[in-house]
DNA sequence: TATTGTTATACTCTATAACTATA
DNA sequence: TATAGTTATAGAGTATAACAATA
């Protein structure tokens, strides 16, 4: 998957090469029509508008997520998010630190298990939330631009049934 | 993204754990009717079957890709398929050795210019492919087969609509 | 014994920089 | 000067293994 993963580091000679507007098109024989490569194209687009989006906030998808979980379950112990996200919890470590490093959450010992962490956004978190919700809002509206509201809805209920084939 | 990447490597002790069923189902706050996070989510499992389908054949999404273009457009230049795929011409490089090294495509000097790389698929990589699509068929069935004609073509277009925002 | 959080580590994908041989 | 292919390298994301503290 072709994730847009940084702002360009600024280096100090030329570059690979300038984006020239538009791949030529061309045609890509049976990939046309198939789910999985419209799917990924479309996630591809959308991901660039994501980080163009929260460039300025400095916030990946993965720890929006982590805070949009919490600002609903305050409290909830770091494997539970974990796994709910599909991310594992060796690799969810890192995350929760970063978060935790900018003051935006915070790890406290859960009650009846020393062992968990429970996770609560601290003040700054909540804040930032309230922000990240209004970016949120545009790159939604920006990415569904081409959409009316049944489209929208229509697309979200395909996405879903997709998405639940793993569990079928 | 959450790319399963591998088949698991057999080591020699236990594993972080086993995937029990289902992530434990709680409310994800305003992740829930984004269209970012349920194609991500679609994609995921997309990619899911995919690699379990083609894990025998040992193809990842990218390679089938080059392959599918290939068959429609023998001679075409490398970088010609590298930017349509959307892949830096730096990262095409291996991704190619790994083609031709197993002998499913060659490389050819390009006439008129020296300096590119004509590909071609070989008899081989012809094979290859003819399987590949049969494997590629199962594939696409199981990830729509909760889906009827009609909606599957809608999604694949509202999709493409949603590819498209970012030339918009 | 099993689970939570953790560290160490490896592989894949994507990115930039810089080289070469051609044009 | 510019372009095609290439190498080297770094940063994310995701994977497994193993350990300490706790259950």
């Amino acid at each position: 998957m072709t994730k847009p993963h940084r702002k360009p580091r600024r280096h100090n000679a030329a570059p690979d090469r300038p984006a020239p507007g538009e791949p030529p098109r061309l045609d890509l024989g049976f990939l046309n029509g198939l789910l999985g490569y419209m799917l990924r194209r479309a996630q591809l687009a959308v991901y660039q508008d994501f980080f163009r989006t929260f460039a300025d906030a400095n916030v990946r998808p993965a720890q929006l997520a982590v805070l949009a979980i919490l600002e609903r379950n305050p409290g909830l112990k770091q494997t539970a998010i974990a796994t709910a996200l599909g991310i594992k919890r060796t690799n969810f470590v890192g995350l929760i630190d970063g978060l935790e490093g900018r003051g935006l959450l915070e790890r406290r010992v859960a009650d009846h298990d020393r062992r968990s962490s429970a996770l609560h956004l601290t003040d700054e978190g909540r804040a930032l939330l309230r922000r990240l919700k209004r970016m949120l809002d545009v790159h939604e509206r920006r990415i569904a631009a081409g959409l009316d509201d049944a489209e929208r809805r229509q697309l979200l209920a395909l996405l879903e049934r997709i998405a639940d084939i793993s569990r079928a």
